[in-house]
DNA sequence: GGTGCTCAAGAAAACGGTTTCTCAAGATGC
DNA sequence: GCATCTTGAGAAACCGTTTTCTTGAGCACC
């Protein structure tokens, strides 16, 4: 009755119900979830909270697994020892999760062996963890960063270089790829599009200024892997009194919360922490339902360019204060979103 | 013996522990939670993990957790509704959490009531909440913020504005009066220490400015309560095309992440998460230990002043570029750390 | 009216551990 | 040597739900 039949007189059930609550019942979940061989609990495992990627794909995950009754396990990676990691993997196990959202873009699941030994299912970014019962979401690159190559092609910038994150991770090399492919859609050569290899750092920015501005060709404008870097990159053109976006462009990926208090607030390309969660949450939610070896296709997530005030046109003066120039550039570009 | 008596032979247990290994069996922990009535879980209130001051704390106190074999459950207040809010504090009271910190820095208490009800141990921060079991983490604002007023007096500033935020919370007026206290002890009088009450977001720091920069005697240096406002006022200044610190010091509050990849880097208040995260840890450990109504000693947590480059020596000189004093002023205020 | 069927309510078993109880063996004291 | 205390192993009860099993009532049909 309480679980919601209607067999009985519904007087009498809201009298019941009343007095339930005057009591302050709450049946027990632990109990719930022993009896029922269900515990209504997921794991989130990130690579850390204090990346500012990562707090709002946290919320919107909960918020989604709030509104079906489930709890959340967060686990972060990158801070924690081999040791630590094994740990909370094993606690993960030992609360019975139903399932786990691996939203880290590293692509080695050691640390997950016992979550496969114990056949738990399995989301993953990027790259599908060898296994049943995984399911991949992948980001798709490649539509906004062509949208910021093109962008920036309009704006009539010929030398665009490229700061990456660690190579051998296997979403940096996407992302690389993907912007090469961009340039090369756009006509402009290998030589015209440097690529530096950074470390998705603050600092990685200002080296990787350092050296493009080194070079004989300077581009006139920086598409960075990540958005820490390009602030960082703001930050190295800043101290060379370099103005942005009059004498260069840049623009940033992610698009963390930083990047509109930036200065200036940093054009990049979004990729949706909603649409990740959401789709992480779906594809748990399918997998959980079969419990057959069961391999779903991939879920895609798209990015989209958000123009900011980091970009404008190309210009060949080095010290000109284009601000009329860099205001109708700036609209134009907005226009274009 | 599994768990760890020493009655039986050692190779023996050896074996069987390898036995237990191989099979890959863990204990479920809800089956233990429900016999033992002790979940070994925790709750920890926050007000959004995206407002940036919270990352750092959620991991320290899930670090903490850790270590004590405790899981946590973490809550966001802000951008719920009642509703939502009441279905998570009935989830904590469902999963039976042994306690409950509650980071978020407004005083009311009405969403507790599930908890205060069922008597949950619960910690908060400034004020606590008009029951037994509860544990008050005091932030001590004189300390950091006497450190910092006494800085700009080194520095020759004589007119000090604070940005408060909204003064109907009770840790807001803390701060607001530890400025207070501490412009008087450095003799200013409160014509030179003006307040703009703003609501902590990044455009409060811009509005700010705008009314300071109204007055008739200009300040020399701001406070404001907490960073993102403080981000804001050096950006409404860099709009103004106003330097800093050559023209006007500006200091902020809690010491995030963005702070140091501020335009200059934004000498700013430290409130530790850290020291934060542990004191209500320890807290809870505390209250969990004693089941009688046992009313402990709050626990206090210090700040400090931490100097980076937007405060310098106050000059008269509007426009002076006075790249050489600032570089001697900012060595002297870090030698003062 | 007896037989077979459906249905719902209540009892019992299960979930996987912890905690408590029981009881017999061994140690201790006189 | 006998009564008493201590010890530890194994059995039993328990935690609070869900799930399954049992039972008997109600009903249609031949």
């Amino acid at each position: 009755m309480v679980n919601g039949q209607l067999t009985v007189d519904a007087k009498l059930a809201k009298r019941v119900r009343d007095a339930i609550r005057e009591m302050g019942y709450l049946p027990n979940l632990q109990a719930r979830a022993l009896g029922s061989g269900r515990s209504r609990v997921l794991g989130l495992i990130i690579s850390e909270l204090t990346n500012p990627f990562y707090p709002e794909l946290v919320r919107s995950f909960e918020d989604l697994a709030e509104t079906s009754d489930f709890e959340i396990m967060l686990g972060s990676v990158i801070h924690k020892n081999d040791e630590h990691l094994n740990r909370f993997v094993r606690r993960l196990v030992q609360r019975r999760v139903e399932g786990v959202a691996v939203m880290t873009f590293r692509a080695d699941w050691d640390y997950l062996h016992e979550l496969i030994l114990h056949n738990i299912p399995l989301v993953t970014i990027d790259a599908a963890a060898p296994r049943a019962r995984c399911l991949v979401v992948e980001v798709d690159y490649r539509s906004g960063i062509d949208q910021a190559i093109q962008h920036l092609a309009l704006l009539g910038h010929r030398r665009i270089a490229f700061v990456s994150g660690p190579l051998q991770h296997f979403t940096n090399q996407a992302r690389r790829d993907a912007f090469l492919d961009s340039v090369r859609k756009v006509g402009l050569r290998a030589k015209d599009t440097p690529v530096y290899e950074g470390d998705h750092t603050f600092e990685a920015g200002a080296a990787a200024i350092g050296h493009f501005l080194s070079l004989r060709d300077r581009p006139t404008a920086i598409l960075s892997s990540n958005d820490l870097t390009a602030v960082g990159v703001l930050r190295g053109l800043s101290e060379r009194r370099m103005q942005v976006p009059e004498e260069i462009s840049v623009i940033g990926f992610d698009d963390i919360h930083m990047a509109e208090f930036a200065h200036p607030p940093l054009s990049t390309v979004r990729m949706s922490r909603e649409d990740l969660a959401a789709a992480a949450f779906q594809g748990l939610m399918r997998l959980t339902q079969h419990s057959s070896p069961y391999a779903p296709e991939p879920i895609r997530v798209k990015t989209q360019l958000v123009v900011r005030q980091s970009t404008g046109p190309q210009t060949n003066a080095v010290t000109a204060k284009a601000d009329s120039a860099r205001r109708t550039g700036t609209a134009a570009a907005c226009s274009g979103e």
